[in-house]
RNA sequence: GACCCGUUCGUCUAGCGGUUAGGACACCGCCCUUUCACGGCGGCGACACGGGUUCAAGUCCCGUACGGGUCGCCA
């Protein structure tokens, strides 16, 4: 049997992060067993449906990789279609035909309700082991959250609503029997559903699938992660530079472990081979920001320079770098060793391409320090419009021979001159980076941040 | 409140009855670099607690505490 795995988002108008971990590990574990990953939408409460808030979540899971083998988006569909439950009432209507038959709906101020067992119910979760749950007593009670008391309920699960539209839990299992999921794997919330479901496919008759539920992902502080949270949405890995691969990385190792020491999948078909649900935690994980944008950083490093030029040509002409720039190969390689995201990028090698530049106010301060420090940049330019032959090695001369004839060490030079060229004290590696900005860009900068910044 | 899941450095984790409890991020220090980084080396730092079982327990069992989840005509 082909394995069949799916991920059922409601169009929120978000692709969180722990909905795109869910979907990721779907998606890894279909491709691990050669079967397929459906994508299938929950639209069933029409207030919050539409396609706007739709694409948010297609075009996050295309980013990521993320490529499904039927659903929406897809042409065709697939062998199940439709792919959104809004357009299956006729299937399940037929489902709850077979309810009716054997007597297990009954109505109740024109909802539907269904009749649930009134036996211990086992549900055989792959990651978090046996859960055994007897939804008529368990249901029989309920909390009631403005009174905080337990008051009488009504086991019974309501699977239409007196509209006539259908409820999750019924739509859930009525789709997967129909989509054949071989496997449902989904967030840890789901977990007290689930017997539920099993009722349901019981009830219908069908084989049950396996289930895998998987840890939550938490904010830092331990709460739940929301749509505010820093790093939550998927959508603000890509506006802020971040490498889709990078993000997949970081994702799969929130809560699973291919054992060992191994962090970092430059490759997704590594990551493909190593998945595994046994390595799935049963506990809770927080996201920790820091940590991703350190994977990020070395898949950075790792990029070929041709995807490093794509993926960064939106940052630079957001900068004013215009895409045909002859010196944007050679920044690339400068800032490939200091960017964290995307972002960093124009910032590193903007004063290669920008003769205005922003002073970093703590880096002029430190300059400010350095005693004599206008008659050395002074003498420094002097050096430098002298230079036969702008390389770096060459620059690294000039500078050396200011140093000689200022009577200072070259380690004085280096900050106030590149603080002049460049505005601020962290930057690329400065001689390259001087070689690139050229010499008479450089010698003027200099010049002028000695009369001008300097008092 | 009831039910369910969980608990190894601050964080992500390795560990499958015998380990000086390993790695990574972050942080700190040193080295490399007459610059910024990268990199290298080192430091700090954890088995929630209490009972069992066992010659031996982070590892197995039971409690307690704490964290999370669920208890809808949301998904």
């Amino acid at each position: 049997m082909t394995t069949r795995t799916r991920f059922a988002p409601s169009p929120s108008g978000f692709l969180h992060i722990g909905g795109a971990r869910t979907a990721l590990y779907n998606w890894l574990f279909a491709r691990k067993h050669g079967g397929k990953f459906i994508l299938r939408v929950e639209d069933t409460d029409a207030a919050r449906s539409s396609s706007s808030s739709l694409d948010v979540i297609l075009s996050g899971l295309r980013w990521l990789g993320l490529d499904w083998d039927e659903g929406p988006g897809l042409e065709p569909e697939g062998t199940h279609s439709p792919y959104f439950q809004s357009l299956r009432n006729p299937i399940y209507e037929s489902y709850l035909q077979k309810l009716k038959d054997n007597d297990l709906v009954y109505d109740d101020n024109s909802a539907l309700r269904f009749r649930v067992p009134d036996k211990d119910i086992t549900v055989r979760d792959l990651i978090c082991g046996d859960v055994v749950v007897n939804l008529k007593k368990t249901g029989s009670t309920r909390w009631d959250a403005e009174t905080k008391t337990e008051v009488e309920a009504n086991p019974d699960i309501v699977i239409r609503r007196p509209d006539g539209s259908f409820i999750f839990h019924f739509v859930n299992v009525v789709d997967d029997i129909e989509m054949e999921i071989t496997h449902v794997i989904r967030g840890e919330d789901h977990l007290p559903n689930t017997p539920k479901h099993i009722a349901l496919y019981e009830a219908f008759g069908a084989n049950l699938p396996e289930f895998a539920h998987i840890p939550l992902n938490l904010n830092e502080d331990g709460s739940k992660m929301s749509k505010s949270d820093n790093g939550a949405l998927i959508h603000e890995y890509i506006e802020n530079g971040f490498l889709p691969e990078a993000v997949v990385n970081y994702m799969a190792l929130l809560g699973w472990s291919p054992g060992g020491d191994r962090e970092i999948y430059l490759s997704i078909d590594d990551l493909i081979r190593d998945f595994d649900l046994k390595g799935v935690h049963s506990s809770n994980s927080k996201f920790d920001f820091n940590k991703c944008k350190w994977m990020n950083a070395e898949h950075i490093k790792a990029l070929p320079i041709k995807r490093f030029h794509d993926v960064s040509s939106s940052f630079l002409e957001q900068a004013g770098i215009k895409p045909g720039d002859t010196r944007i190969p050679a920044s690339l390689e400068l800032a490939r060793q200091r960017a964290e995201t995307l972002m960093d990028v124009p910032k590193v090698v903007g004063p290669i391409f920008h003769d205005t530049l922003a002073y970093d106010e703590a880096s002029v301060t430190k300059v400010t320090g350095v005693s004599e420090v206008k008659a050395l940049l002074l003498a420094l330019a002097d050096h430098l419009e002298k230079n036969p032959s702008w390389k770096a090695d060459q620059i690294k001369n000039s500078i050396k021979d200011a140093a000689d004839s200022t009577q200072v060490k070259i380690g004085v030079l280096m900050l106030p001159c590149r603080v002049a060229a460049t505005g601020s004290m962290a930057g690329a590696d400065l001689l390259p980076l001087l070689e690139l900005i050229g010499q008479d860009r450089v010698v003027a900068r200099i010049r002028n941040f000695a009369e001008k910044q300097l008092i």
